[in-house]
DNA sequence: GCCATTTCTTAACAATTGTTAATGCAAGAG
DNA sequence: CTCTTGCATTAACAATTGTTAAGAAATGGC
């Protein structure tokens, strides 16, 4: 169910306009530096490691995010699905080897810019820092909610926690893929699955 | 030793500048919406469950912003100290009750705003969307190496990220609030520095 | 200096999570 | 269809962290 191109920018029109609903101009602008880009189940988007040149949207399929330490150990930070961002500002911004990486988890379709263009864009129109202020505001929300999780809830809250807030994508994720979100392991996540369960979960 | 006021918007402007130096005429706008506010130790600045109004900027001293949970558990999220900001940015957008406190750990010397001012300044240059945007870029930054060390290290590496990282603070701060950082107890941090100091740190 | 209070440590035991390994199950390749 | 491969489960045991309680050490008020 490969979406066209105008779909795809209306979607990405239509999701920031949740931030700022930018004019015509503007919008061109911003639509302008987004290229369209597919990519298959598996394929990575990029390594931990590599330097970060591209932001992308998500217009339909799922990506997952992910940090990788010195010991080899992944776990998953995010899993932008149809709608949603990733790429790591942060990294981008220190042009500095990425802490993460991120990976497709479903054939999917992408919206992509260069970082370059994206800030360049910034100096553009005051509009494009205030949609940028916002979607940070948003996303530092999200961040900080995770935080308080993993530092208040047992690995057993996060994952009730999980399904409920991410029922739609709970069948699309292997398990171990989850467990590494809550940061324990595949085992673990089972163990807790069949207590569950056997509480009438 | 008491900084007096001029010290104190002079360091506040030196802060900012990291991200953007503001002509004087946007610095004296800014200026203008922050005023001193003095904090006695133990003192509390915000209550969790309370609406959030303002913003602080730390002149000297140290505070903690920590979160609470439904059983009464608290987890601090940062110890900001001189040139440090606090201020639950992600709940005051949303103009709901707080998921965080703020506790003076030390006697403090403030600059406060109002979240009302704040977000008017914002209208008035698109330099402040801009130094804005800057703060939530490196706010956003620091958030994710967190999570990350939540999700990957165990409670002895972070704590001796911990004192490695904020070794200048490492005394002022009570164990037990540095255990409630970390996300363990009192207890377990006591038994790791226990374990550290007999493996000869 | 002395007392009360707070903070830190220690110890015993419980609960949670990790590790390893074996097995079952399901999906995709040929 | 069969085989391979990847994913999920289970079990035994280890390591980590939590809980409770008691006492030691440090701190602050008077």
């Amino acid at each position: 169910m490969m979406k066209n191109n105008k779909e795809l920018y209306d979607q990405l029109r239509t999701t920031l306009k949740q931030w700022v609903d930018l004019p015509d101009a503007q919008w061109n602008e911003l639509a302008a530096i987004f290229h369209p880009k597919t990519v298959a189940k598996d394929d990575y988007l990029l390594h931990t490691g590599d330097e970060v040149y591209e932001l992308y949207y998500v217009g339909e399929g799922l990506l997952r995010i992910y940090y990788l330490n010195e010991r080899g150990k992944e776990s998953n930070k995010a899993f932008p699905a149809q709608g949603g961002f990733a790429g790591p500002l942060a990294t981008a911004l220190l042009k500095m080897p990425s802490r993460y990486g991120i990976q497709a988890l479903e054939d999917s379709v992408l919206l992509t810019t260069q970082y370059d263009d994206y800030f360049n864009l910034l100096d553009q129109h005051p509009l494009f820092d205030r949609l940028g202020r916002k979607i940070l505001e948003w996303l530092l929300g999200r961040r900080e909610l995770r935080e308080q999780s993993l530092l208040q809830q047992s690995a057993k809250e996060r994952y009730l926690d999980f399904i409920e807030r991410y029922s739609s994508l709970l069948n699309r994720i292997p398990q171990y893929h989850i467990a590494s979100y809550l940061g324990i392991t595949d085992v673990s996540l089972s163990r807790l699955r069949s207590e569950l369960s056997s509480d009438g979960y």
